[in-house]
DNA sequence: TTGTAAGCGTTATCAG
DNA sequence: CTGATAACGCTTACAA
């Protein structure tokens, strides 16, 4: 149990030291307040002296705005997570405000649970990278005044902003690449985790591949890791009928695939076997990689997420969807780039 | 501007329709509060009803404990600091607490505006993973009852919690492993960054390679990266004395260097080339490298901090200097493992 | 522009 | 075990 002893110097020292009121020295550190320059000189040399620093807890509290934004993400030490989210805390930061992290694990209720603390902690806001709330939990945060921030969720409830990609049409493009590399055999390697994104790329895959006449073997295994994605590669490369395509619905999953094919199967890539992946981490263009692939535009959506929260909330359900094109990063796994 | 007319349901309006005071709707949700069952299963049926959350901002207030660990990190998207940003969330979150991430840049000051903004938000403490603050910063921590803990800082500063590897005898393990491999012409790759870790790793190298009667060529480049290693790559391949063992400051600056020498200069590694690695990051187990190199012990790490977070301070100064072992992970990228 | 005073949602203290 | 009351450190009318 930690004594502390209150330590912290308030703003009543300051005042006393500056010899002002209380509410001269809060109206310094307040950006628009009407203060005379001459006061808001000796206070800040008061509080510069003591150390003294505003208590964003008190003013939260006072203000019903805490200035936290609660970032709930699960597997953050993935290359695309953890990419996401320096640009989601930076551009957080620069608008003033300060992310507060928190884990999911992918068991039941976990995101619920990390939307509780995020109330508890009167965030001003929670944006989800991983995992679907309950419609309950997320009808208590709008109805709380927290506002709400879907990426990469395909969520239809009213309220939240919802960004996502155009996973379905980019899924289309991949089927043209392979078509103009003329490869014949698609196949869609995946993994188990079922996320709409992964199911979109998945569906459009599908769907374009027949509208060139073209079949589609799918294939998944597990969660979307580089070790899914050796797994889906032995599957999908001791068939008789061995595909010449392959789409990984994630760049992590392809490494794995195209270190299986090279290293296991010595397979040459792009000569007997093309590849494409999703999401554009830096691995992927490593020499050992040089995937195709497509980009997250991790800035764009940050900025989409952030700028939405720094303009207070329009009304009760303010939430918008928001669709942001994925490029089509053109590197070696492809013939004829 | 967010009008939020006082959304949050508060104790008070718990207690009224409870038909109970609010410091039972306090004691409810106090662990070790003595309140009887019966009051409690009232308490926290009306709360539940109401979506009642406690407002840890006005505990913190009161409790003089915020609950909030603020971790401190530049380059979070990399592998190995995202991997030990994970361990520490999630370590810190069943300890009951709550991160707070704040990102640096290399910027001057950057780490002390981090510190500042800690300080603001009253958290009990400070991890800093990268940078290093001033000392008067430290000192204005430490006075108002902030605990800190430094990663791989090496500082020798009272008060803080130290928590640092063996870089330098794990750096001798490398020559002796060079040495059996019979390498004779040793490099050390590492960047400009200058940070204490790289410091010692380079140190020890080069003091274990004398006791072997050897010289050791250094080259260093920018920040410590993928495409740093490249750049070093270049340089040392290109030399007439070609080195056959390099140790690389880092897994990132490995793969960079392995990529270049395996497909810039057709070396074949570790035939003709042995490369060493440190951080152990995922990457270095993929087929592609299977990298020999040393585990940060990430969890041991958190570990280290979040129980000495959770022990309460035990005077001013309770900080200690931790030695944690970097184990040697053999793979392929060095003979006779 | 400034000071006074009220109030934010808690918890701690102290009677009962 | 329970309820009133006084803090906690701040912001913000309101009045001067």
């Amino acid at each position: 149990m930690p004594l502390s002893h209150k330590v912290f110097v308030s703003a009543a020292e300051v005042a006393r030291k500056a010899g002002v009121s209380r509410s001269a020295v809060s109206r310094a550190f307040t950006p628009g307040a009407s203060i005379s320059g001459e006061t808001r000189q000796r206070v800040m040399q008061a509080a510069e002296e003591l150390g003294y620093h505003v208590n964003h807890l008190a003013r939260g509290l006072m203000r019903n705005e805490s200035g936290i934004v609660c970032l709930i993400v699960s597997d953050v030490a993935t290359p695309y997570r953890s990419a996401l989210l320096r640009e989601l805390t930076q551009q957080l930061q620069t608008a003033g405000k300060v992310a507060m992290l928190v884990n999911t694990d992918r068991s039941d209720g976990s995101v619920d649970r990390a939307l509780s603390q995020a109330i508890r902690y009167r965030a001003d806001a929670s944006i989800i990278l991983s995992g679907l709330p309950d419609k309950s939990i997320t009808q208590l945060c709008l109805r709380n005044g927290q506002r709400l921030v879907l990426i990469n969720r395909d969520d239809d409830q009213p309220g939240p902003l919802r960004i996502n990609l155009d996973d379905h049409e980019a899924a289309g493009r991949v089927v043209t690449a392979f078509v103009r590399a003329g490869c014949t055999r698609l196949a869609f390697a995946s993994s188990e985790a079922g996320t709409p994104s992964l199911m979109a790329r998945e569906a459009g895959f599908i769907a374009a591949a027949k509208s060139h006449g073209l079949d589609v073997i799918v294939e998944r295994y597990g969660w979307t890791g580089y070790e899914a994605g050796k797994v889906v590669a032995h599957r999908l490369l001791t068939r008789t009928q061995r595909p010449d395509a392959v789409f990984c619905a994630t760049d992590l999953l392809a490494c794995g695939f195209m270190d299986a094919a090279r290293h296991q199967f010595s397979i040459s890539i792009p000569e007997q076997l093309c590849v494409v992946g999703f999401d554009d981490i830096e691995q992927s263009s490593w020499s050992s990689y040089q995937l195709t692939t497509f980009a997250q535009p991790v800035a764009a959506i940050a900025q989409e997420a952030v700028t939405w929260l720094a303009n207070g909330s329009s009304g009760e359900l303010d939430g918008r969807s928001v669709k942001l094109h994925a490029d089509l990063i053109w590197r070696d796994s492809v013939r004829g780039g």
